[in-house]
DNA sequence: CGTAAACTTGCCCTCCTGGCAAGAAGGGAA
DNA sequence: TTCCCTTCTTGCCAGGAGGGCAAGTTTACG
């Protein structure tokens, strides 16, 4: 069902590319508040009502391409191997990402993409809708895995944790420290530990 | 200098709590989208530029009354008794919470508050927002405690676990399931347990 | 009392987003 | 091929959120 694709959907899928492309060009140049719906248009050679067609909300071209994250992250835990632990699954998730993000030429660095998103309250807030989604889904995988009715408190942070681990890693390495590759087994390991090590008030 | 204070500042604080119950008013009546600026202004007595001038994004109005909590919840943390896990501090904190939520007269029922946030794609993203800047605080905090530097992930991905518990307290007794202390003590045992209920595929 | 600072308000502007209807293009049936 | 149906595109219009600026008003203070 793959091979066959109709000219309809050939174009559809072509347009919703050239438009995340162009708008992800002028982001990158402009910065995403400094680039409206209409710039985006021109630049596609479409109608500003085209673009709300393929992409209802501007900041969900910006996520477009990095948007399915979340499929291969249900998928990391609900597939992993036998024997290993969610917070595994997730840290080699992490990992895998990281390696990849590595080893791709940077036509648009990741440090860019950070400052885009860190110079934006709109694609902030699109960000943590999208961890939010993560949150849920993922909540709802490890409420099946374990029997907990849906909607129970147990997965729910359990999976915030989880996904808190794959923020850290984002979030954290824009500071430009170690390479990433520690900090995210550094969080796997206090989550691990119960969060040992705030376990007594300093004073 | 709390006794001191000038006129201007009372008016000040009078004119924005006017705004702010003005709004709730409607807000509740209507449902936060089908409220605008303009109304709030009209009900408050005031110009549509004032409104902006103490809130200059809409949806802060909806949580100016609950937006402390924040300075609560650290100073929880922060001034724990000796010996207290920073999990329990935050356990301990969303217990006492409940109760003084269950204490109070319903005016506005929570029931209400959480069907409004809802309803509103722009309030859970003020939420979101408002959660962010506790995980944000949190981990600054428990990073200054451990001695680590700021930005590390560990004392991160601590502060996003410890805040699920508060996020978990809140969406999860949304469903009306049970009192709600269960929840938060449950929450609370995955985190200790280093989310050990998750610890083996289930195949 | 008079001046400086803070606050309110009106007016205008841009941008996001939704609704509606007409036109253009692909896809299938006769 | 031709006709018709469906899908997409586009234009036009409208409403609401916010920002900028300047005039007018009120408070603070010497």
């Amino acid at each position: 069902m793959d091979a066959e694709e109709s000219l309809r959907e050939r174009k559809r899928r072509e347009s919703r590319k050239a438009i995340a492309h162009a708008a992800m060009r002028l982001f990158a140049e402009r910065g995403f508040d400094q680039v409206s719906v209409a710039d985006i248009a021109i630049a596609a050679g479409v109608a500003e009502k085209t673009v709300y067609n393929y992409f209802p909300v501007k900041a969900e071209i910006f996520f477009d391409e990095a948007g399915d994250i979340l499929a291969e992250l249900l998928a990391a835990v609900r597939y992993r191997s036998a024997g290993q632990s969610a917070l595994d699954a997730v840290a080699t998730f992490v990992a895998g990402r990281r390696e990849w993000a590595a080893g791709r030429r940077p036509e648009q660095p990741t440090s860019r993409f950070r400052q885009l998103i860190a110079d934006s309250a709109a694609l902030q807030s699109q960000q943590r809708l999208m961890f939010g989604r993560y949150e849920t889904a993922l909540a709802q995988l490890l409420a099946e895995e374990t029997g907990v009715p849906a909607g129970s408190a147990e997965p729910f942070v359990a999976a915030v944790a989880l996904v808190g681990v794959l923020r850290a890693a984002f979030e954290t390495s824009a500071g430009g420290q170690k390479p990433g590759r520690d900090q995210a087994t550094a969080a796997l390991d206090v989550l691990a530990g119960g969060l040992a090590s705030y376990a007594v008030a300093p004073q």
